[in-house]
DNA sequence: TCGTTAAATTGCAATAATACTATAAATATA
DNA sequence: TATATTTATAGTATTATTGCAATTTAACGA
């Protein structure tokens, strides 16, 4: 009876972990730089950003109607672009401005450059 | 009935397109770059590019052991990695052998750069 | 105050991703 | 041939992501 609970313990334990990213066994650096990738990693989120980038001023939600996306998608996709600290929101009356945080940008560039740059392109063994 | 029939219509494909993400409208460099990310976008896949690369030879299946995930889990890390043309592998006796892909890597700086490098950092106007 | 406009939130449905165990496949070695 | 080793795959469970309609919230203007 004792090894049947003791076996029911662990089928929960593990069932509770599948599915979840393990972050907890990776350095500060791969998690962060994987968060920062994870929130670019979406054609939607990098129209956004380019959007965002080319027009010098901050865009004030005009991306509905130029995406072909519906309204509450555009909005998620921003919250979770805020949420990674990549983008900074400011409202402006009705509407809301949008622009890059330099601080993450730069962040950003240093992190992966470096990671990118980490490897020279010499070895081609396989 | 006609009504009810093109309503069930509509439902049926409004739901085939939920949950997925509409590739269709956008660039092919936006999907591109984005697949690109994707791929790099979990700590996981990231150690091991950084264990591919730190070692200057091509590494052979040590990856299990060394960090905390199963084998199977690696192993379909790898597999997505190599999917994404990030990684190449060849079979070396028992075990197979992985480095990366010089081709995509180049790829990936130059979209990536040309991408982050396109925001001068100058209006911070939010 | 009431209507208008813009953005955020909620609720829902479906697919994608993550991780594991167990098993299979392939190659080397005794 | 039998066994050991290494990697891949199948199956399963769970959480995450994506997208939309409908609603709510917030601010402006008549």
């Amino acid at each position: 009876m004792i090894i049947l609970h003791f076996q029911l313990y662990i089928v929960i334990l593990r069932y509770k972990i599948m599915g979840l990213t393990k972050s907890e066994i990776f350095t500060d650096e791969q998690n962060q730089l994987s968060a920062l990738l994870k929130a670019i990693a979406h054609p939607a989120r990098i129209a956004i950003l380019q959007r965002i980038i080319i027009s010098n001023t901050c865009i004030c939600g005009d991306l509905v109607g130029e995406l072909g996306l519906a309204q509450a998608t555009i909005s998620q996709h921003l919250k979770e672009l805020k949420l990674a600290g990549i983008i900074q929101g400011t409202i402006e009356g009705v509407s809301v401005c949008y622009c890059i945080n330099p601080k993450t940008w730069k962040l950003l560039e240093e992190q992966l450059g470096g990671f990118l740059a980490s490897y020279k392109g010499e070895t081609t063994c396989c």
